[in-house]
RNA sequence: UGGGGUGUGGUGUAAUUGGCAACACAGCAGAUUCUGGUUCUGUUAUUCGGGGUUCAAGUCCUCGCACCCCAACCA
């Protein structure tokens, strides 16, 4: 796997691995360790997923120990089964297929919901009449606590009663919430009585129309965890305000096995790139892009349609490892795995994309000392197509900071489209989806679908351009 | 404004946990080469700042500074 980076093993562990070690060595989980990839079917896989793919697949792997996916398909608004397709479809061809049946925490709804009545009947949680905005201002804010709300010393009975009526739809979208009753000058705003459940009416993409209540991401993500064994629960930076609420959740329940413990690492950030799936989603949603599998998008579908090779962003992935610090990578590194693979792996061949017709006279007169190389293919044998040239989708290192708006550095002119390319005979035998160098010029990916339509992959090292740079 | 997190070359990641700051990408110089590619060799450049402990500090203590996250019925 460490192409890169001198002997692994003399390279220190990060600091998920070396937490690993010493539950095991402790004891803590009895050896077992589990892990899970969580993925909200809303979207598509980016390349930041495949960072945290690796690290959750690749982890369970190197302790003997099992990783689920697990779609978090709590909010009905926008989750479809087609992103799960696509995302089962992304997660094959990243290397990581799944065997069986994919979880889901829709799966947990039930027990969710029963352990919900439990905390009702404990009197640590309790239905809020209040709209959001109410709650949102009874919140306090940073270094000014909250307020109590009204609803929050109703009866054991009274709430069981409003749950139970949430539950069989007798009220309307946002009019009541179930939430925990913890502490609303807590330090921490996550433990600020935070919502458990809202009212939906929404058709969910797997349980249809039986439920009219769904549970949130703390209130079910945890559960979920429990509920499955898993025991290492590692998420992004984002979530660390959220470990006090997901611990306090799983101390008040009885649950089946182990208590899970979050774990926050760095999510990954790229250079010239984009990946907040709202960014994406609005790229494909304004024709900006082709789809989210258009060449330039950061989407594992529009990266293998690139010819990224599935490995090279595997050992990217492991070579850049986790931390806690927020970074952003220089997306030439990823490249550079990129030609590392391709560099063995792809056939050379000779492709003449502006040409020009002209006939050699001297041919005969060869055998000299070489002093500069044409290039050409034969126009009597030639075939003809199209190759798509792309700059960065983002012409800015870091898409937005000029102006706090990423569309500003938006490149419209990202894609170069070539018509009346001439190729040498040979590439009308390259399968869909492979990549082939086209000599001087950077490897070349044939599209999947359109025949002699090759989209580049990447430039070639150009010495030549860095000299001219400079000038 | 309160809480939490993070600071190591241009970028990112390491440092046998207190013992010569290393690896990759990028850069520069050269060799090889029938791809201005590949391969090979050499090389530039780093511990946020001030104090302190120690024979010895990136690592420990202390005071600062900078940046990131948190007041969705998103995840």
């Amino acid at each position: 796997m460490e192409e890169r980076g001198p002997d692994a093993e003399h390279q220190g562990v990060d600091f998920v691995r070396e937490l690993v070690r010493r539950d095991n060595s402790t004891g803590t989980y009895a050896g077992r360790v589990q892990t899970r990839f969580p993925p909200e079917p809303n979207g598509y896989l980016h390349i930041g997923h495949a960072k945290a793919i690796t690290l959750d697949f690749e982890l369970a792997r190197e302790f003997g120990g099992t990783c689920n996916l697990r779609f978090d398909d709590t909010n009905p608004d926008t989750e479809e089964t087609a992103f799960v397709d696509g995302i089962l479809e992304d997660l094959a061809w990243l290397g990581y297929p799944i065997e069986g049946e994919p979880l889901y925490a829709s799966d947990y709804f039930e027990q969710l919901y029963d352990w919900a009545e439990l905390l009702i009947e404990r009197g640590l949680a309790y239905v809020d009449d209040s709209d959001s905005e109410t709650i949102s201002a009874g919140r306090g804010g940073y270094g000014k606590p909250g307020v109590e709300s009204e609803w929050r010393n109703r009866s054991v009975e009274e709430n069981l009663d409003l749950f139970r009526r949430m539950r069989a739809g007798e009220f309307d979208e946002g009019s009541r919430v179930l939430r925990a009753r913890i502490d609303m000058q807590h330090e921490n705003m996550q433990m600020r009585d935070p919502v458990m459940y809202r009212i939906r009416h929404e058709r969910h993409h797997r349980t249809g129309d039986s439920w009219h209540i769904y549970p949130t991401y703390d209130w079910a993500h945890g559960q979920s965890d429990a509920i499955e064994g898993v025991t290492h629960s590692l998420c992004t930076l984002e979530f660390d305000s959220h470990r006090p609420l997901y611990d306090w959740y799983l101390a008040q329940l009885p649950l089946p096995g182990d208590t899970p413990r979050q774990t926050e690492f760095a999510r990954l950030e790229l250079t010239h790139t984009v990946t907040s799936k709202r960014r994406l989603a609005g790229l494909v949603a304004d024709g900006v892009v082709d789809g989210w599998d258009d060449p330039r998008m950061p989407t594992l579908r529009g990266l293998r349609r690139r010819g990224y090779p599935a490995a090279a962003i595997r050992e990217f992935c492991a070579f850049i490892g986790v931390s806690r610090t927020n970074s952003r990578h220089q997306i030439e590194l990823l490249e550079s795995f990129v030609r590392q693979h391709l560099n063995r792996s792809a056939l050379r061949r000779m492709a003449v994309l502006d040409p020009i017709r002209l006939v050699i006279t001297d041919w005969p007169e060869g055998g000299r000392k070489v002093k500069s190389t044409m290039h050409w293919v034969s126009a009597d044998h030639a075939i003809e197509g199209t190759t798509a040239l792309y700059e960065r989708l983002f012409s800015a290192e870091v898409p937005g900071e000029a102006t706090g708006d990423p569309m500003d550095d938006l490149d419209r002119t990202s894609l170069d489209l070539r018509t009346g390319c001439r190729f040498e005979p040979a590439l009308g035998d390259t399968p869909p989806g492979a990549v082939v160098q086209f000599e001087r010029l950077g490897y070349f990916a044939h599209d999947p679908r359109e025949p002699m339509l090759f989209h580049r992959t990447v430039g070639l090292r150009d010495e030549w351009a860095r000299l001219q740079q400079r000038t």
